[in-house]
DNA sequence: TTGAAAGCGCTAACAG
DNA sequence: CTGTTAGCGCTTTCAA
């Protein structure tokens, strides 16, 4: 039973009936100075009157904007996904941007189709997240283009400017040391997906500490993983039922080390007491499992509002910002303990 | 270094280097018929070479519509809001429809202005989650204003179209039953948000069965929760430290479950030994804890991409769709057991 | 199979 | 403070 849909009512229809100009209406609607209160109301009036809503194409037309940001991620992990969203959310609240969501399911397909993607919806930019941040191919299809962008965690080698990132590396041999500190010896390791570059820092971290720790390398302790919650259960029940297992496991983030917890939960293996698993990232499921994870805290959230940030400067300026780096923090909780002897 | 960024070339540019009318650079640009393939292809070389794209704004304000949808949603749980989105993207994918996310923090806020938001963005449609779907202020604001909608789990007592539900009641019903049939008789219940209505209905649930049952109620065992990861925490704790607490508790959503585990644990009670839980939802938490939680799969993937195909089909034939309705299914798992005596 | 001309609804100079 | 006049870049009749 909706109203009789009757054609909606343009600048004109308010202009009639309010009797002024287009141009006055347009001064109304968009709350510039330079009207008088008195037409200010009458055309609001006439405006309520004949249910006007400003036409958002044409006003994009004329403007050579449509204040649509567009945030591409590929990624497994939902936590993770729904800190960036929020991340970039929490900048474009109160702003006139909105935010438009483009889960990549192969990096592939997206090769060549990114750029074409965010002109065919009309982006004024875009929020690119690993690993896409890190990729040659598609940081130079995306200077080419000249359609501004931010990054989230990107490579800094690749491309110097427009990203927030953290020392994945130091964090990662932070974490390293505390497990050392912890008098652990036999520290396993769970790879993400090597393809991301995050994941190959972590993993050199973990090579880099134990080598300069004279600890003697093992390979059965490096169990690869894809940062998936699935693929931690398949990479935990390899470190699990080693002969020799470790007494402490780093997965590379903190899903797969809820994924070794449950593992270890199903061999009646006691967390903390007989093992020690430590994750990374402290999304929201690090501290929603039994125990919590110790995990290092990778501000997605705060990293991401940031590249919303330097998007919007760079739409506004034209110009291109330089990179920002923000910290990082242990954060320890309950899966992990001394090593027991 | 981005190439010079010269004034974006347009349909005339093309028209003018290819040797044809602008007209015929649209059929190409359009996948149009009747046109040579000479000369589709000579405007194909001329538009790359100018690296020429579509203006989105012009397209869209001829064509009166921005094939932009928008997903509302109001929720505290990371995994719900999840697959909210997957759901709706899953239908939206290969179609000309992007996805518009438009998180919700309290509701009297957006009353008024959801619709008003939806015209400034140049929405073609938007689907309408928990609990404003139910929401009989936000139904008639969305009805009067002829934009294109549709609902997950909404109520349809308060409209009766555009909606994608499943059969709430039912499903907590049988929830119960099977604790009954496990030997509980002291069964605990943490509520939802009781301003959604399926927290009511799950309530509501509770105490039929319950009272069929011949179950003395017992109000020291229905603790408020919120739906929260937060706020099952401290309905968790409410319930566990009772003197003579509960042997199951039936928390509204998986989030409360997990949450009631993790007081479980920290209290030394086991599960499903010394205590059985059970959740709602099925969302992604409820297998990345140990152990793993018995609930109701809701199937919320589906019904969202099933909204997402009823707005679609309401956008492009301009009817209004009848609601549909879908399964739902007990899972067990790990974290529920028969009554130890 | 192709093109000319007329807008879509709005903003933006530039006058008045 | 207000209005006139041009477009923005595209699709769409309607002819040819």
């Amino acid at each position: 039973m909706a109203a009789e849909m009757a054609k909606r009512a343009t600048i004109h229809d308010v202009a009639r009936l309010a009797g002024v100009s287009i141009k006055t209406v347009s001064r109304v609607y968009k709350g510039e100075p330079n009207v008088r209160d008195v037409i200010r109301e009458r055309v609001k009036e006439a405006g309520a009157q004949l249910r006007y809503r400003p036409n958002a194409a044409a006003r994009n037309l004329v403007e050579r904007r449509s204040n649509l940001i567009g945030l591409f991620f590929e990624n497994p992990s939902a936590a993770y996904v729904t800190e960036l969203q929020m991340g970039a959310l929490e900048r474009l609240r109160e702003t006139r941007y909105r935010l438009l969501i483009f889960p990549v399911e192969r990096r592939a397909d997206i090769l060549g189709a990114l750029v074409e993607t965010a002109h065919a919806s009309g982006l004024d930019g875009i929020i690119v997240t690993p690993p896409m941040s890190d990729d040659p191919a598609i940081l130079k299809e995306l200077m080419e283009s000249g359609m501004p962008f931010a990054r989230v965690a990107g490579d800094l080698a690749v491309y110097p400017n427009s990203s927030v990132t953290i020392d994945d590396m130091a964090a990662a041999e932070e974490l390293l040391h505390y497990l050392l500190s912890l008098g652990h010896r036999k520290i396993g390791f769970i790879t993400g997906d090597l393809s991301h570059r995050s994941a190959q820092l972590r993993l050199a971290a973990y090579h880099k500490v134990l080598a300069g720790t004279g600890i003697e390398a093992n390979p059965d302790y490096v169990a690869e993983g894809g940062f998936s919650f699935a693929s931690g259960l398949v990479a935990g029940e390899r470190l699990l039922t080693l002969k020799d297992r470790p007494t402490a496991i780093f997965a590379s983030n903190d899903d797969m080390a809820a994924a070794t917890l449950q593992v270890a939960f199903n061999h009646g293996i006691r967390v903390p007491d007989d093992l020690t698993v430590v994750g990374f990232d402290d999304s929201a499921i690090a501290s929603m499992v039994a125990p919590q994870i110790t995990t290092v805290r990778q501000p997605v959230f705060e990293m991401t509002r940031d590249a919303a940030d330097m998007l919007l400067q760079q739409i506004e300026s034209g110009k291109t910002e330089p990179s920002r780096q923000i910290g990082y923090k242990l954060i320890i909780r309950q899966s992990s303990g001394p090593l027991r002897v």
